[in-house]
DNA sequence: AATAGAATTAGAACAATTCTAAAATTGGTG
DNA sequence: CACCAATTTTAGAATTGTTCTAATTCTATT
């Protein structure tokens, strides 16, 4: 673990965020102005692969990274915005219903958050 | 509905193959040989917010397009395969276990294809 | 046939990410 | 410490997937 790493998985794991590898980007550099994005990019996908860190993805959205406890994500489906949720370990479950072992899995609602909801009745939707 | 848009929702719906936005291009050019990449996103664009269609999202792969059936889907860790599954709808399941109302769900499997799991027995991991 | 509105086109532009090759840093070993 | 190899970082170019733009074509209505 060099010092990006060490620095880019405290911020990953701080925050609950759900940051995009430019906004570590920005973060990092509050600590090492200089450091190079493409950095940010090799330590982020070096995380992933050694499962020190998750990536979270949405339709037209840049991947965003997120720890790696395990837990189900709210998503809005106007804005995007993502809210961590825990439902538990539903494994067992789900490999039951689907009758195969499955190495994990990802689960997210599709909700309106409260700011798009006003904004939809405001417009009488 | 244009002909474009009917042709590319019928591709779409009749394969089961989660196709991206290229692959639809190049069926539909099987058909309309000069049509333009452009016509292809504008079209699935527009019905995917008409939600005739579906986007389905994994990280660092392209988005790709499906039925908008409910249904689930098996996602293999190693390439990226997508694979039909359903395991019912689970939206009150799920309502209750959140504590708050959705609009739908996400749900992924994450598992090891056949192909992938072979390969990594071959190299004894 | 004239017109307005929508759809399509080609290609430029854009954003996110990966790649490349060189330079810097790190960790042993003699 | 001095050297070497391996790893990491860097800057910028390149690539990929997607959106935008403005001109053109199509469609439906008068």
């Amino acid at each position: 673990m060099t010092k990006y790493a060490t620095k880019i998985l405290e911020i990953v794991e701080s925050s609950h965020s759900h940051m995009t590898a430019d906004q570590i980007f920005d973060a990092l550099r509050r600590t090492y102005p200089t450091v190079a994005l493409a950095t940010v990019y090799n330590n982020l996908n070096r995380l992933w692969q050694e499962e020190k860190i998750h990536k979270v993805s949405v339709e037209g959205m840049p991947d965003r990274y997120d720890r790696v406890e395990r837990h189900d994500h709210l998503v809005c489906k106007k804005c995007g915005r993502l809210l961590d949720v825990d439902l538990g370990d539903l494994t067992a479950q789900l490999e039951r219903a689907a009758g195969l072992s499955i190495l994990s899995y990802d689960l997210k609602l599709i909700y309106l958050c409260d700011e798009c909801r006003s904004d939809t009745e405001q417009k009488g939707m």
